[in-house]
DNA sequence: CCCCAGATGTTAGTGACTAACACTTTGATA
DNA sequence: TATCAAAGTGTTAGTCACTAACATCTGGGG
């Protein structure tokens, strides 16, 4: 990794830190990208730069992926919501609680904010189509990729709630044991 | 009615009507709002006043209340997964062939268009409070409140998978059945 | 040491959306 | 029927998210 590459990833952390902070703080419409261009002390451009959108400053993270490659690392012998049940759960282990923490705010400002709230919901549609693509990949029968988006949205939709209820216990609470209590609600089991 | 409440409503749906039409030939994107309140023939002030948002002109309907109802009026010795299932088949009845090119065409929009995409997603979060509110009226316990959202959110993603593949045969298909389909792809039974 | 590519800043522009004001139309009431 | 408040509409000016184009600087490979 380059010094390059190292300044680019320490901009762009320290840009989306900041950008919590104010938008927790102040309000996220009442503050504007340029604002959160001037606490980090860059200029409005290089936050479009290291984010498409306000919206990514929030959102920005690296879960997706390994969401789909923990499917993949189920038993195939299990039922198909179980097997995507487990992997969501397992993606729930959390690090440091400076971690947790600022997984927290942005997760408060995914609730409050409307706008961000609908494209949170949306990236689990992106999820969705990783597994998909990662359960589907040796038989593209139409009809089981259907059966197999049905199942994962529903999961998906359910470990959902599960986050919301996570963030109201202000992160107490234990995140796999709450997507087990969601996914048990749902599929009995 | 009165005739203010009938104009306002005409005009409101020749905004939609005109607005569904230009995003679809001409682009989401490439349609201003500007554009569609010339073709309507009034002001882009209008728009603003029928719809919140240019996003709304696409996204709203009058569904939502429908489904809620439509759970209650499931009997309440089915298990809660079936009962909001077979609550969301029986919202799927649809009317006129007109009807349904208008709802394939804003379908399609909200499917191709991110934007649209994530809030017509976060439209089910609004459902599911709907339904929530519907059951949970008598007992507010919290626990049993995570139950039923957690399932209904659960049913609601499974549907939004079946919507998504009605769009695809082009409303050829039996979105009712679709919708079964899914519902049991997902639960067994 | 040099030169190119990538990161940043500046400026000017588009378009969604809001606020404030003036004007017209509607519908209930005197 | 005359009147007046309320609601709908247009106009203007403004904010802010976001984009494109151009100039500048800095890091890293030759």
């Amino acid at each position: 990794m380059s010094l390059r590459d190292r300044q680019r990833a320490e901009t762009r952390l320290l840009l989306q830190e900041h950008a919590i902070r104010l938008f927790t703080d102040v309000g996220y419409d009442a503050t504007t990208v340029a604002d959160v261009a001037a606490a980090a002390g860059v200029s409005a451009m290089t936050v479009y730069r290291h984010f498409p959108t306000k919206e990514d400053l929030v959102l920005y993270d690296e879960y997706d992926p390994v969401t789909a490659s923990a499917v993949l690392g189920q038993p195939a012998s299990l039922p198909l919501s179980a097997r995507i049940g487990r992997a969501l759960e397992s993606t729930a282990a959390l690090g440091s609680s400076q971690e947790k923490a600022f997984l927290l705010a942005r997760l408060r400002l995914m609730i409050s904010v409307p706008a961000l709230r609908a494209r949170h919901l949306d990236s689990q549609y992106a999820t969705a189509d990783a597994i998909v693509a990662a359960l589907c990949r040796s038989s593209p029968s139409p009809d089981e990729e259907f059966q197999v988006r049905a199942t994962a949205m529903a999961c998906l939709g359910a470990a959902h709630v599960a986050l919301l209820r996570w963030a109201e216990t202000g992160g107490e609470a234990d995140l796999a044991g709450l997507i087990r209590q969601a996914l048990t609600s749902v599929f009995g089991d």
